[in-house]
RNA sequence: GUCUCGGUAGCUCAGCUGGAUAGAGCAACUGCCUUCUAAGCAGUAGGUCAUUGGUUCGAAUCCAAUCCGGGACACCA
């Protein structure tokens, strides 16, 4: 049990029998005492002056007297101030504490509970390469299933991925007509690139052959559209020219956009591409063979990438699998009378009841659409695990589609319905914007990790250390735990929920709140230990001094550990555990620097006696512990050396 | 138009189940490497917590309105 568990539970007994109350440990208000007073934790006692019928200060007395009294191992003092009750915590309890924990490796996970949560992450589209929004939505999703984990869950890391569809479809044509038959053996390019490559060289075909679809449309000619888009395009042209329109930009460019994708839509090799989608979902063995060879090519990419950054799943799904399934959830909803027919046969919700839209489920020729899909693949999940939970680790831009998919599934009657949780996230922007690949301001995966393991290692050599003792191979061991923790570390220090700017001008730092400060610690105590050398047994010594500011400190940050893992799932956060390691690498070092007239505070090795030294080494094997175990939950790998 | 998320130091972010004088890092400026790793430590400076009103012993935190910004509301995914 936590200090603060415990102080709360006292608390609770001490207004309970005080006040004759019925207060539960919710009505504790408990802080973490600041530091111009004395004591470690502060119960704030003002919500208690109305039953205690005395004044702020003496509600906190008689606490206070209470709590020393009938809890003397875990609180030796107390102060008051106003009505903050600062308690000062035992240092037996601290040291005992330290003692059991030290060497610990699991401490502060909690036991299994036989539940199971499924964390669906990553998800990409085949037709291009991991960007940086994909790599804040991987380790968001690696970190969250570490942490569920760590809280005791079975967790199954599911990957759905966007293997079909009109997009892939455009890498393969512009493949066919441009590539002359490269492939990334050919090139030496990696696929995931390759075929990215065409996809961009589609969509510049496509603004080339759209633009003399505009010039014409802006001349009201329009020859390549049908009847009722002709009616259409007349009268944007027309408002385009109106005065009120021609001021205002926001409208024109609304207007210029509208234009544009009708006309980007009627170029021909977007109609080509059209087509073979079709030929695609007909099954055409020529489009089949040559999507599954490019789709091959790109999953080599990505298994490069995702091997590198230490990212992994237990269940891969493919949308070419999956996507047919939700098609008997909607005939049943049909017959349940949850869904509804329109006259063209296309089949809908009606969520307006609920504050929402109608949703379409079924086009009218009968093929399903992202949400039918969706709604497949949740049966689908659910029947294979019987999960408690199902979380979707999506940006934020899809809040309204995981909205409407729960409300779905609960119309429907689906089981999986209440474990639907969506894990949304605020999108990583430049200082520009948002990022448009169409406009080319996309910041590579791949060329942001060989940018940062590059910098980790001009860092390293800058740095003047001697590494004539380290290999070829741990060096780039090194650069690579390094590069990629900051790397990491910076995607994660934010809280999930937040959007993120990022500033691809300027390289991600190595100092201050950053993952390398932490390894650097972490490095720094396993480089103490090792001179440490061989030690006596630990477990039986008897510390009689009393604990000194800042090995109470340490202590104390290092026992918040377990709160913090039970925090971060609360949150779905691991900008929680982020934040918290950076805090105790922070005070590790303080704690390590300090001097008083040139003379170390807390030297480990030259301890002012023996019981210093003993007490010292099992603090800061239990900080690089809890360092190490942060760190894990971030995916982070953390260096014996640096 | 409707819904939704955000606005804290020059920059990037903590703090938000109401609690004491609002914190880090970066950038700027001062010091500190002959003994456990200076990717570090100690210090200075930097704030109308978007604005206004409300709730109360107490508001950056809760409520309302306003301003500014993002996102969603597709027979795209």
């Amino acid at each position: 049990m936590s200090v603060v568990q415990s102080i709360r539970q006292a608390a609770v007994v001490a207004v309970n029998s005080l006040y004759n109350q019925q207060v539960s440990e919710a009505d504790i208000a408990i802080n973490t005492t600041k530091p111009e007073f004395e004591g470690e934790y502060t119960i704030v006692v003002f919500s208690f002056t109305k039953v205690s019928r005395q004044k702020p200060e003496e509600t906190a007395q008689s606490i206070g007297e209470y709590l020393v009294a009938n809890n003397p191992d875990l609180i030796s003092k107390f102060n008051v101030v106003k009505g903050f009750l600062n308690l000062s915590i035992n240092d037996a309890y601290w040291i005992n504490f330290l003692q059991q924990q030290y060497k610990n490796a699991e401490r502060g996970f909690l036991p299994s509970n036989g539940k199971k949560i499924m964390v669906e992450y990553s998800s990409p589209n085949t037709n291009k390469p991991l960007h940086l929004g994909h790599l804040r939505n991987n380790f968001l999703g690696y970190s969250i299933a570490e942490i569920i984990k760590a809280n005791g869950y079975e967790v199954i890391k599911a990957n759905l991925v966007n293997d079909r569809g009109i997009h892939i479809c455009k890498s393969m044509l512009a493949w066919q007509l441009f590539a002359h038959g490269d492939t990334p053996q050919s090139t030496g390019i990696k696929g995931d690139h390759l075929v990215g490559d065409y996809y961009v060289k589609f969509e510049t075909v496509v603004k080339e052959q759209a633009e003399v679809i505009i010039d014409r449309v802006l001349e009201k000619d329009f020859q390549d559209f049908d009847a009722a888009e002709a009616e259409k395009l007349e009268k944007l042209v027309t408002a385009l020219h109106k005065p009120e329109v021609k001021e205002n930009e926001e409208k024109t460019s609304k207007i210029m956009a509208d234009i544009k994708e009708m006309s980007r839509n009627k170029t021909e090799i977007m109609q080509q591409a059209k087509i073979m989608l079709q030929q695609w979902e007909a099954g055409n063995p020529e489009v089949r063979e040559l999507w599954a060879q490019m789709n091959s090519w790109v999953y080599e990419g990505f298994e490069q990438t995702y091997k590198r950054l230490g990212i992994d799943f237990d269940q891969m799904y493919f949308e070419s699998e999956t996507y047919l399934l939700g098609k008997d959830l909607v005939a049943d909803g049909l017959e349940k009378g949850v869904l509804f027919k329109k006259e063209d046969n296309s089949v809908w919700i009606d969520l307006t009841a609920d504050g929402l839209d109608q949703k379409l489920l079924l086009r009218g020729d009968g093929t399903s659409v992202y949400m039918t899909q969706d709604l497949g693949t949740a049966r689908l999940k659910y029947d294979q695990y019987h999960m408690e939970k199902s979380m979707y680790v999506v940006a934020d831009e899809q809040n309204y589609h995981f909205k409407v998919l729960q409300l779905i599934l609960k119309k429907l009657g689906e089981p999986s319905a209440d474990g639907i949780v969506h894990v949304s996230y605020g999108m990583v922007e430049l200082p520009e914007g948002r990022m448009k690949s169409r406009e080319g301001t996309v910041v590579d995966a791949d060329d942001l990790i060989d940018e940062m393991v590059k910098t980790a290692e001009e860092k390293t050599k800058e740095s003047g250390k001697n590494l004539d003792s380290f290999s070829e191979e741990e060096l780039r061991e090194l650069f690579d735990t390094v590069g990629i923790g900051a790397m990491k570390f910076f995607l994660l220090r934010v809280d999930p929920k937040k959007k993120m700017i990022f500033n691809p001008h300027e390289s991600i730092e190595l100092q201050g709140f950053t993952g390398p400060f932490i390894q650097y610690a972490y490095a720094r105590i396993k480089s103490i230990l090792r001179d440490l050398g061989e030690l006596p047994s630990l477990e039986a010594v008897q510390f009689k001094e009393e604990l000194l500011p800042l090995e109470r400190e340490l202590i104390i940050l290092n026992e918040q550990f377990s709160n913090i893992i039970i925090e971060a799932y609360k949150e779905l956060s691991p900008s929680i555990v982020a934040n918290y390691a950076f805090q105790l690498a922070q005070l590790f070092n303080s704690f390590y620097a300090e001097k008083v007239d040139g003379v170390p505070t807390y030297s480990i090795i030259r301890a002012s006696s023996e019981e210093k030294k003993l007490l010292r080494t099992q603090l800061i094997m239990l900080t690089a512990n809890t360092i190490k175990q942060s760190m894990k939950l971030l995916g982070i790998r953390v260096p014996e050396r640096m």
